[in-house]
DNA sequence: GGCCTGATGGCCT
DNA sequence: GGCCATCAGGCCA
């Protein structure tokens, strides 16, 4: 479904957890100067604000974290493990901050400058899975941390109708944050694209 | 300034 | 399933 930026705007100006299953299916493209990717979102993760001790916004913004507490519709791409990068979109209501951590997703154009970022020569289902692989298909780094969609050269089409999706914790976030009954906060299609599931340590009601 | 940790991924067994 | 590279951010002194 193709909507105007306003309506972007609304749709992201909610809850993590509202918009984070409804980003499922959505086509996300990004044009760069080497070309044109799209990729349909498989698996985010809901991150929210200072509630919520999984998400980076836990501790209040600081320069790293700022874009959570900006504007819906911003990205929020950080460095993580000395060389993965990896994306969030930002959606929060008012005054709250928050983001969808953008894991997986299915390529659905651009599948030769995809190989090429990934420097794969041979093409898998998995190449845009998981947040740092996803990110590298895109073309995204720090370079584009909060910028909006549009200046990243990104577009964001809605699923025409919600598809059926699955839940659970998030992958590798540790302590109570990973709890995947406090906050099962993965949305994923069924589809092979995504990523396996990895608790964190030390999280709680893991042998519930 | 120093120390610890991580919203990972790829390679090895 | 296990291991670990590699470095920025965050926290504490």
């Amino acid at each position: 479904m193709s909507v105007t930026n306003q309506a972007l705007e609304e749709f992201l100006s909610r809850s993590p957890l509202q918009v984070g299953p409804e980003l499922l299916g959505a086509r996300l493209s990004r044009q760069s100067e080497d070309g044109l990717v799209t990729v349909r979102l498989t698996e985010v993760e809901a991150y929210c604000g200072q509630q919520d001790p999984g998400s980076h916004a836990f501790r209040g913004p600081t320069r790293r974290t700022e874009p959570m507490f900006g504007p819906p519709g911003r990205l929020y791409v950080y460095f993580s493990y000395g060389m993965h990068w990896c994306t969030n979109l930002v959606a929060h209501e008012p005054g709250v901050a928050g983001a969808l951590l953008l894991r997986a997703g299915e390529v659905v154009e651009g599948h030769e400058l995809v190989l090429a970022r990934r420097r794969k020569e041979v093409w898998n289902e998995k190449i845009a899975s998981g947040p740092a692989n996803l990110a590298q298909a895109l073309g995204l780094d720090g370079a584009s941390t909060g910028l909006d969609l549009a200046s990243a050269g990104m577009h964001l089409e809605l699923p025409a109708h919600a598809e059926e999706y699955l839940a659970s914790g998030r992958v590798g976030v540790s302590g109570a944050g990973g709890d995947p009954v406090a906050y099962p906060w993965r949305y994923y299609l069924p589809h092979r694209s995504v990523s396996a599931y990895r608790p964190g340590k030390n999280v709680p009601n893991l042998n519930r």
